[in-house]
DNA sequence: TATTATCTACGACAGTCTTCGTAGTGTCAA
DNA sequence: TTGACACTACGAAGACTGTCGTAGATAATA
């Protein structure tokens, strides 16, 4: 149930959201993706760093590696969220949700699903 | 009205978190409060360099300099919500709230101050 | 006054991040 | 078979972070 040891850098972020979008790809699929910006030994030194940290795993079986992500995007995501919520806001989700609805209009759609959740968290713990 | 280039390292986040608690601060009051982890000198150097970045601003009529923050709390968190909602939710602030509220339980006070800004948001039942 | 304490400035260090060049090897088609 | 191409491995450079030591100036005190 352990982790990765640190949270993904920016680049390495990027590169994951890749692999949850695609699903296990090489390194010219990610690098293809990534745009022009990105060089393809970039895109391949990242992902063999990537994956001496275990955050994806690597099949050798054939002469292209195929990269796949060692953790799932909602782990990640909360990862991240945790991290930002502890180094920010002092622990406090609320102060962090209510900064991100302050910082930018959602969707009537989105609020909505967002009251749902609250409603069921709300009646949910014992 | 210009915002600072980059976002504060971790850091000068912790710094950051002491001024806006305390006030205009001494490098010594800064200091004390971040505990015995961090040495005087680390604090002096990690506040000069945020003054020529701009993060904090220094009065230095007295020798002892005082530094404050040059941008909000709300400022700041705002562009560091915003940054995370980017790098790692694709923009969308929904699916960062989601996330954040499915991380950790809120207290029922914080979740009905959460609706009450969403009906606020979405400009009153229509 | 002489000594001690306090403060700033500055350089340097190790560690990390991102980028890229190059070498070496395998693959495939003409 | 040979030449063009694709792929991995690796080293290294340049930037940034966080840390601290030391020097030099000023203030406080005995």
């Amino acid at each position: 149930m352990n982790g990765p040891r640190r949270k993904p850098t920016d680049a390495e972020l990027a590169i994951l959201r890749v692999l949850w979008a695609r699903g296990p790809s090489t390194v010219r699929q990610v690098a293809e993706i990534m745009g022009r910006e990105t060089g393809y030994t970039t895109v391949l030194k990242l992902l063999q760093i990537m994956t001496e940290k275990g955050l994806v795993r690597r099949d050798e079986s054939s002469r292209t590696h195929v990269y796949a992500p060692a953790y799932s995007q909602d782990h990640t995501e909360r990862q991240l969220v945790t991290d930002l919520m502890n180094r920010a806001f002092g622990g406090s989700a609320a102060k962090l949700v209510l900064q991100a609805l302050a910082s930018t209009k959602a969707s009537p759609e989105e609020l909505a699903e967002i009251k749902k959740l609250i409603d069921k968290q709300r009646g949910g713990p014992r």
